[in-house]
DNA sequence: TAGATTGTTAATCGATTAACAATC
DNA sequence: TAGATTGTTAATCGATTAACAATC
């Protein structure tokens, strides 16, 4: 049995990208894969997956290999996405108007339920199943719903006061869309999502 | 002096993140920085930061540290990033057109200056600077401009067909969007952005 | 049973860090 | 000069892989 008490980020960023493999396997009406399978198909050593997996639990079984959704289920466990999570954005410009757009987020579990800007002309909009409101009022908000989760969805010269705002009204993870590293407490999760950053780092090899 | 011959993708992948950072400082007016203030500021030793530049020359001054302006415009050198590149879009939908009109892009070098989509319907819309073409012609076009990068904007189920037109028409790089993994020679690179994969990853911890 | 594949251990590989001589 | 900081080496740390007994 897994020992859970010092897993590795780097496996936990792995998780995501083997059930996005077994989703599409579901998908096709596949029941059973295997290590291998699954690493040929992501690039990734069979070893490297069974490793992995091993961290949480055995989920496989020798000779057969894994029942798709049975592991499916337990990575949606493990990652704590067997429920639904609420997300805040902030940030009502181009950029959160595609995400308030995009069906890929709740289709998958996450859904934006409060969005915000300072910008006064679009405070009332509706975007998506909100109306975009006043960035005053966003602490407030935070706190009353016991929102966990923000999308930084703002230029980046005002997106590190954004966020110490976030972390002070109980913000616990930030999905950073403007280009700028942030500086926050350890205990605060930041993932960074800055496309010209991974274009930047495929033309050096081109 | 560094040697090139061998620099690990984990380095490359870190230099547009340095980039950021003096670029920052640079808009400050900052003009000197060290290896110790970057790397407090992105939450990365100092040792590693002279380490990665070490890979690729001497860039600074022992007791004085680093000129901004010129650490910036060697990692652009490095990074093949001092010149502009043009990028060929495939999907035209709410994200495609978010993409388009996202003007961080082409503020840091990067220009998507042919959009396709199979859609009849979008054909023919003005999208940023381009006209949405037909995705028929998307190998001919590809081809006779040289095209080497491709952003992947469409559906998970049409993304590997794309791909392969893409890469026998001559694409070397994908910035993909599509939620799937992408199967793809040992000469082709591929950056792949999944805002849900981010997020799941960000609620284990939660 | 024979063949296949798991979970795990030990070995290998690679990345990060600490330390320091060189020197601005 | 004295203080600061680089570039680099060697030591440490952590992640990946190879191999295999267990077993379905």
């Amino acid at each position: 049995m897994g020992n859970r008490s010092k897993i590795p980020d780097i496996v936990i960023g792995r998780l995501p990208i083997y059930l996005r493999a077994l989703t599409f396997m579901e998908a096709k009406g596949q029941e059973i894969t295997s290590s291998q399978e699954l690493g040929d198909k992501l690039g990734i050593s069979s070893a490297q997956i069974r490793k992995d997996l091993s961290h949480f639990g055995e989920f496989g079984k020798q000779g057969t290999g894994y029942h798709v959704d049975f592991l499916k289920q337990q990575l949606r466990r493990i990652l704590k996405i067997d429920c639904e999570w609420e997300i805040v954005m902030i940030g009502a410009g181009d950029l959160g108007r595609a995400l308030a757009h995009y069906g890929g987020l709740s289709e998958r579990g996450f859904r934006i339920t409060a969005i915000f800007d300072k910008d006064p002309a679009k405070q009332g909009q509706k975007l998506g199943a909100c109306v975009v409101q006043d960035t005053r009022h966003m602490a407030e908000v935070i706190k009353a719903k016991g929102y966990k989760i923000a999308a930084i969805v703002v230029p980046a010269s005002a997106a590190q006061a954004v966020v110490d705002i976030c972390i002070k009204a109980g913000i616990k993870a930030f999905l950073n869309y403007a280009p700028i590293t942030l500086s926050v407490p350890p205990d605060i999760h930041v993932q960074y999502i800055d496309p010209v950053a991974h274009l930047q780092r495929m033309t050096f090899y081109l």
